[in-house]
DNA sequence: TTGTCGATTGAG
DNA sequence: TCAATCGACAAT
């Protein structure tokens, strides 16, 4: 088989790999590198830490209430890249799954840098100027969704980039499924906390720390009447 | 058009 | 423990 259909093979495997639930998807997402040539720079990281989020039965995913235009490619062709911005000034980043129609995303929590830290910590520094811009631990650099995007150089102009494309500046290569991994309740969610939709690699200094959601309880709190 | 809230982070 | 800070979306 020539190069080129080596290629197009390669590709396909991986699309179908991903065009499952993210339940699925997002374990075998673990351990798989994703290469970040934005901005001139490149960062090259391993996945260390994911959550999946489903689509329309998910009560905590973007896709909950249907298609919007923010949320319009995770209804698209699995393994585009969805980034989002949160909180007045963080970018995160997914990748989607399923098929054209359904909607589903993995959140890229966590990350080991591979290559490329030094710019990765340049764009650390950018982000908090006059502030420590002091040694964090290189462990530390793509440890939380916002960091791990930031790292790669990440964010919504980046939207709908197709990772397993040749000539994306974003891309996904897929290695084998780890066989031991570990799963727990997704972070910092209000609705739907109970299940164990985050997945990590046991051993990985990047993976971040659990911190239950908050906010729900204000407005229970509110229709009830409790102090 | 307005008000509420968030898949976070970093400082105090 | 809390503020920062703004886009998306639901409710007017």
């Amino acid at each position: 088989m020539d190069r080129v259909s080596n290629r197009a093979q390669r590709v396909m495997v991986a699309r179908d790999q991903l065009a499952g639930p993210a339940l699925e998807v997002a374990p075998k997402l673990l351990g798989a590198t994703v290469v970040s040539e934005v901005g001139g720079e490149r960062v090259v990281v391993r996945i260390t830490e994911v959550e999946a989020y489903e689509g329309q039965d998910d009560p905590a995913s973007h896709a909950f209430r249907g298609p919007t235009k923010r949320n319009a490619v995770m209804f698209g062709e699995a393994g585009h890249l969805y980034c989002y911005f949160i909180y007045g000034m963080h970018w995160c980043a997914n990748i989607t799954c399923q098929r054209s129609g359904t909607a589903g995303a993995v959140l890229l929590r966590a990350a080991d840098i591979a290559e490329g830290e030094p710019a990765a910590r340049d764009r650390t520094a950018r982000a908090a100027p006059g502030r420590t811009a002091t040694a964090v631990p290189a462990g530390k650099l793509a440890s939380g969704p916002a960091r791990l995007a930031r790292s790669l150089g990440l964010t919504g102009s980046h939207t709908g980039l197709d990772l397993l494309s040749d000539d994306s500046p974003v891309r996904l290569t897929m290695l084998d499924p780890p066989t031991d991994y570990r799963a727990g309740p997704r972070v910092g969610i209000a609705v739907a906390a109970e299940h164990p939709w985050r997945f990590w690699l046991p051993d990985a200094a990047s993976v971040s720390a659990y911190r239950p959601g908050g906010r729900k309880r204000l407005a229970s709190r509110r229709q009830t009447g409790q102090p």
